[in-house]
DNA sequence: ACCTGAACACCGTTCAAGT
DNA sequence: ACCTGAACACCGTTCAAGT
């Protein structure tokens, strides 16, 4: 990539994190370009899509995720290991508004940029899941596919600014519904 | 209201509903006019807003829902109650895809035409959710905004086509997670 | 009273023309 | 190679002009 290209490309990039930041992923690509100080259809030219812009928003904290995930496997108790994860993942949706319906559809659909982020994120889980459930402490009727869609709806609540006070809270209550009573 | 503007007014109605079941409450109002062979002005005239538009859309599900909360509360006891006023609002908000957000903003902004709808939907909650948790029921550490909330999360689910197969027992699992375990 | 076309300010996307 | 302005087809919203 020449000089000029990669110095408009890292600007981009940087202007595109701060307006998601404030506009959720529906943010105007015009008004990226336009507070990037270049042409619409440079902006077109490094990111082609709307998804691929948000893959490579996305990606480093993705990344982290699923190394973490490695981590977490082998260091801590299995249902330890899970809670963490959910955290995490529920963190990590809610780097920008809109991500979850985002990843949502992404995960339906193989041509997405984001597609690979959203299985990565699925089986990491499924993982961490199987093995809560091997040793008990997880029920055993849901997957990764539920636990996906259930990072989704909290991080949903976490979207509406009249509910986002009520997220943690409702994350120990939704999560506590996929833990095994250890009471009993 | 004279004949003809009536009969204008009707027909938009029946238009705007069979479009917003396609494409979701975020559906193109010139569109609604244009298929209902009407002027965009028109259907100004009648709905000045967006949101006035789906209030006649949603308010007769809304009415129904408030009556058949004042049924269960006294012909039920307070547990099948919730979980079935619970269930109800669940399919009431997924009626069209996109309502559970407009929901909660609409609950935070007193000047939304769809306020009072989110307030009586929210009351009638409260009430069914504080008669189950004086009977023990109900967990006491959650509130009628809470339900609401929970409400939207479920509803979230449905609104993805690729989760939508496993809203239902999402559900079960979640709306368990409120209730008291009475196996303890 | 009620309706309408046109105007305005936006948006995403594409492409011929410039350097 | 890379960048850009302009064009196209949309959108929501408003308003002067018609009947």
């Amino acid at each position: 990539m020449r000089a000029d290209a990669q110095k408009n490309y890292d600007h981009l990039l940087a202007i595109a994190g701060s307006v998601v930041a404030e506009h959720g992923v529906g943010a105007s690509l015009r008004d990226i370009a336009r507070k990037a100080d270049v042409g619409l259809a440079t902006l077109y030219r490094h990111f082609p899509t709307r998804d691929a812009l948000l893959e490579v928003l996305l990606r480093e904290t993705v990344d982290d995720l699923t190394r973490k995930t490695n981590e977490l496997e082998t260091s801590r108790p299995s249902y330890e290991a899970l809670v963490d994860w959910l955290r995490d993942s529920v963190d990590f949706v809610q780097k920008y508004n809109g991500v979850v319906t985002l990843l949502a559809s992404a995960l339906a659909d193989p041509d997405s940029a984001l597609h690979a982020s959203c299985t990565e994120l699925r089986s990491a889980g499924a993982r961490l899941l199987r093995r809560a459930q091997d040793e008990g402490m997880a029920r055993l009727d849901i997957d990764g596919a539920d636990l996906f869609a259930i990072i989704g709806a909290i991080g949903w609540i976490g979207d509406q600014p009249s509910f986002k006070p009520r997220v943690d809270h409702l994350f120990d209550i939704i999560v506590g519904a996929l833990l095994v009573n250890k009471t009993a």
